[in-house]
DNA sequence: CGAATGGTTATCTTATATGATAACAATTTT
DNA sequence: AAAATTGTTATCATATAAGATAACCATTCG
């Protein structure tokens, strides 16, 4: 998707939710398994894969440490 | 560059800061006027540019939709 | 020269991401 | 069946991103 046409911030949160959660499920691991790799609160991480927080990039940064992913694939629109 | 091998957190908030940097000069555009289109004030974006604080997945949206950018542009490492 | 412009840094406030914990429902497992 | 697992949601505390403002320093421009 290009930049600017419909997306908008609350969408691209549910979005980055459901790429961190596919990614996850395709890798076979818990949310809690997840979270303990990152560092993060299980809560935390059901927060952020529903899509109803607004993520730093340091925490995007360990999930995608932790997935072994770039960073890159859990923003793709 | 791939996930996980050299790059840390702090290294990237300011390798992010140097993409939104060159983008802005590359338009052509102050600070002042970029934080104005963003709606974020401009000692904010000084402190992002510089690698000094950890900003939201929405603050870079922010940037890249004004910046007419992929928000992937901001974060290649 | 003084005045504007561009960027940085400091301080304080406000909003909110995350930590920490708990309770809950729905599955899955034994 | 009971117990464990998985994910969600709620609450409260804590840490910090961002807002708001101001004071700087350099540089540019009149």
């Amino acid at each position: 998707m290009y930049p600017g046409l419909t997306m908008n911030e609350a969408n691209y949160l549910k979005r980055i939710g459901k790429n961190i959660k596919e990614l996850r499920n395709s890798k076979g691991i818990s949310q809690a398994e997840l979270a303990y790799r990152c560092n993060l609160e299980k809560a935390n991480l059901s927060r952020l894969e529903s899509g109803n927080t607004n993520p730093t990039i340091k925490t995007l940064f360990k999930i995608s440490k932790a997935l072994k992913v770039n960073i890159i694939d859990l923003l793709k629109m």
